[in-house]
RNA sequence: CGCGGAGUGGAGCAGCUUGGUAGCUCGUCGGGCUCAUAACCCGAAGGUCGUUGGUUCAAAUCCAGCCUCCGCAA
């Protein structure tokens, strides 16, 4: 049975795709367990002040293992590349681009994603950021068949996790990249040998979790605590969120709740300089930013910026918006 | 050449326009007050002001180049 899997395992042509880092652990451990034919990624694009030009994560594994990296800029109308691959199997994961549905028919083992959420919940591209922002306790991995809707494949497996009151994006981020991998190892082998579940979504129950928009980072001093701090961690530590303070951003990456309240203040009003910050009314009572960054400067603790401003009788009472 | 901000004792900042004794909020160390303290009072240590060159009697401050960090936009 060990070898009759072997060369399955060598007979089969994979094809990878994907793009960010999320996608490396998961492509580390189909390499390590099976023939990864060929990966298709996103093209190298200038990135940063400096313009200058980036590999994709994914890329970068790709080279490590000499394996042949494709880049269509658009894989919509160039996707012949990868059919010459003849792709028994194509395993997608965060590459960022709409597959065609000559892509979609090709292979005999057919294109399965793995999405970082318990689908139907939180289809579409920031699952990680929205599972934290909207305040939701769990949220998982799925592997799933493509079909020509965004996220609304068949289901083959699933997996959960659940979210501590301290993950951030980013360490939620890693925890389900590892899920992924180990949830698409262990559920390949049924794939292949053709007993794998196909569960449709219920779409009655579907939503969405959509990439990050500016204004999503902008924080709302008339939302509660809870709503302030779900959003700063979501965004953490990319791309952040902020508020305004004397018409100049002030990104905020850390902050806590407190049992305090001000009713009497304007949301936004800041209310007092502690050991590990500074505190802000906000609707329901007060939350205190601990680490934070003005425009053109690095990270600080909060505490340092308030000491930085002219006087703390100053900044007590100031308003951010 | 996409736009812009910044490099000043351990931290965060002011000073620069109008060159001429190193400032503020903290931290650290010592002392005091207190039942006690993260609170308060007194004192001390700690800086070739990113780097190179230029102007000047004199440069943190003016001029030129270089290095580094960062915000926005992509």
């Amino acid at each position: 049975m060990d070898i009759e899997n072997l060369n399955v395992k060598e007979n089969i042509n994979i094809v990878f795709m994907g793009t960010p880092e999320f996608s490396v652990p998961i492509l580390e451990g189909l390499i390590s367990n099976y023939h990864v034919r060929g990966i298709v990624t996103q093209p190298d694009k200038a990135v940063g002040r400096k313009q200058i030009v980036k590999k994709t994560p994914v890329k970068l594994v790709g080279e490590k293992h000499t394996i042949l990296v494709i880049q269509p800029k658009k894989i919509r109308e160039d996707y012949q590349e990868v059919l010459s691959l003849k792709p028994d199997l194509i395993i997608t994961c965060a590459y960022g681009q709409i597959l065609p549905r000559e892509l979609l028919v090709y292979p005999k083992y057919g294109c399965i994603n793995v999405h970082a959420s318990l689908l139907p919940k939180l289809r579409g591209g920031a699952p990680i950021h929205r599972a934290i922002i909207n305040g939701m306790s769990k949220t998982g991995v799925t592997i799933m068949h493509m079909s020509e809707g965004m996220d609304e494949g068949d289901m083959i497996s699933q997996r959960e996790i659940e979210i501590n009151e301290t993950d951030t994006a980013s360490t939620l981020h890693d925890k389900l990249s590892i899920l992924g991998r180990d949830l698409l190892l262990d559920t390949l082998p049924s794939i292949l040998d053709g007993s794998a579940p196909r569960i449709p979504q219920n779409s009655s129950e579907a939503t969405y979790g959509f990439n990050i928009k500016p204004e999503d980072e902008k924080i709302h001093f008339n939302h509660t605590m809870r709503q302030i701090y779900n959003q700063v961690r979501g965004l953490n530590d990319f791309p952040g969120a902020y508020c305004v303070y004397e018409g100049k951003r002030l990104k905020v990456w850390e902050c806590k709740e407190t049992d305090h309240a001000y009713p009497n203040l304007l949301d936004g009003t800041i209310t007092k300089v502690y050991d590990n910050g500074f505190g802000v009314k906000v609707s329901n009572g007060e939350v205190i930013f601990t680490v934070v960054q003005p425009e053109g400067k690095t990270k600080m603790d909060a505490r340092s910026y308030a000491n930085g401003q002219m006087s703390h009788e100053n900044f007590i009472g100031k308003v951010l918006s």
